[in-house]
DNA sequence: ACGACTTTGTGAACGTGTGCACTAGCGGGG
DNA sequence: CCCCGCTAGTGCACACGTTCACAAAGTCGT
């Protein structure tokens, strides 16, 4: 491995695709060239942070001018792996699992969802918004031939680690797991949640020790 | 302020909730005490940052014996502030919106869908799982009279940063935003955002670059 | 061709978070 | 009653992340 050295922070990598949001606007926009500090503002972030983390992908800015919006905005999809799409399977056909089978907001962003996975016989079959709903049976098969690299899980917490264990178990070691569950996945896996009661304690946390308790 | 120095880091907050539904499901248990040891395990940290964690609250341990399940639990709910429920209103009575007041796992939680707010004539007076929607004029005097804390904005990205200032024009200083957009809040507010396209953007960048590139 | 101006890239200081390893202290058994 | 085993609590060193401040390096106007 040569480039060690260059090895991208995590906290780094979590903001590149605001970056990349921003940078998308100012595409729209016929900006051909933006500041850090332009970055920064829309990123929300400041502008030292945006510079140390752009210069973690390459020196690609040029002194007294900025950054090239369009160049920049390629090497940073190349570094986030966004040049193809990754297609998905989402793991329990509930109200969540529909939910997001029918938000086009994914494909839209390069995550197309391949298929839909239920252990209920009877949605087994059915579709939504065009996204059949297969038989936990067929993952295996469905990774293989479909090429999917990303499993989400909607199902009951109960089953989170049974399914994420047939992700593993399928190839699949890319996690977005949204059941209130710790799970476990082993390290050369990723496992990232989103967890919205417990974004909801954590405001509850702050309006409680608030300066001055509005209501 | 007495207890300055008992501040508690804001990654130790983000860690309290999953504690809190670990003690939950131990109390389900019929356990009556619990060592860091176990309740690192449960929570998938490491034990010394438990005891670190828990020790921000207070010395609520017993040497040898660990810690009183019950007890950690009522002194945990009261810091992060659930021994009542925080009424929320959702913004946006679209896809998202719809799908957050069918969910039944927020009330169960201690934070129930007062109201849902839309723009759209055509769905205000609607009723989705028995949350009613409201017009943007309404929400002043809803905050008002439901004692309404916190607010989520299910929008598109264009008005997200509009509807989190009429949040805070009610009063409303928390805010959990899912539109994928960058909004700016006074220092006294809180702002959490839950964006699932970077989530799955940044899960693309780690399986780019896992060192056995699976698929 | 040059100097004034702009903006990047980064060294260094600082702050926050993590985890080890040890001490303090409780309970239970002999 | 005392000692042994166990586990909470914490000081300390280290890793990671953020921010400042400045030199380096480019552009643009004259
Ligand atoms: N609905 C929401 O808005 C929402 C919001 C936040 C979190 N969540 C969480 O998302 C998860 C799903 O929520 P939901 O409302 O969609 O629940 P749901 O009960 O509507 O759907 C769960 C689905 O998973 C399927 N399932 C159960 N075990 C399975 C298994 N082993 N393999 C495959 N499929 C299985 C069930 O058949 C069902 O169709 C829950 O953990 C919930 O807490 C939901
Ligand atoms: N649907 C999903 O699964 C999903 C997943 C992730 C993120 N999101 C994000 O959540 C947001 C909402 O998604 P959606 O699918 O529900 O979109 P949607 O278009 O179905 O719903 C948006 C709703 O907001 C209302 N609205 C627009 N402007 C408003 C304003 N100023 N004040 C109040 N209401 C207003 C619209 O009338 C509409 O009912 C988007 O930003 C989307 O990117 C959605």
């Amino acid at each position: 491995m040569p480039d060690r050295a260059r090895r991208i922070p995590e906290a780094t990598v979590a903001r590149l695709p605001v970056y990349l949001r921003s940078l998308a606007e100012l595409l729209d926009e016929k900006e051909s060239t933006v500041s850090s500090e332009r970055l920064a503002e829309m990123a929300g972030v400041n502008a030292a942070k945006v510079r140390k983390d752009l210069s973690y992908l390459g020196s690609y800015g040029t002194r007294g001018v900025g950054y090239d919006v369009e160049y920049l905005l390629f090497q940073m999809s190349r570094e986030l792996g966004l040049t193809h799409d990754w297609p998905v399977v989402i793991m329990g056909a509930g109200n969540l699992g529909q939910a997001l089978a029918n938000y086009g907001g994914f494909t839209e962003r390069g995550f197309p969802v391949a298929a839909l996975i239920d252990a209920d016989p009877d949605k087994v079959g059915r579709q939504y918004h065009g996204v059949q709903v297969h038989h936990v049976d067929e993952l295996p098969r469905l990774a293989e031939e479909k090429g999917i690299a990303i499993g989400i899980i909607a199902t009951p917490a109960s089953a989170a680690q049974a399914v994420a264990d047939q992700l593993l178990e399928a190839g699949i070691r890319s996690i977005l797991n949204f059941a209130p569950a710790v799970i476990t996945v082993p390290p050369e896996a990723s496992l990232r949640k989103v967890d919205l009661a417990l974004e909801l304690q954590i405001l509850s946390f702050y309006q409680q020790h608030a300066p001055d308790p509005a209501r």
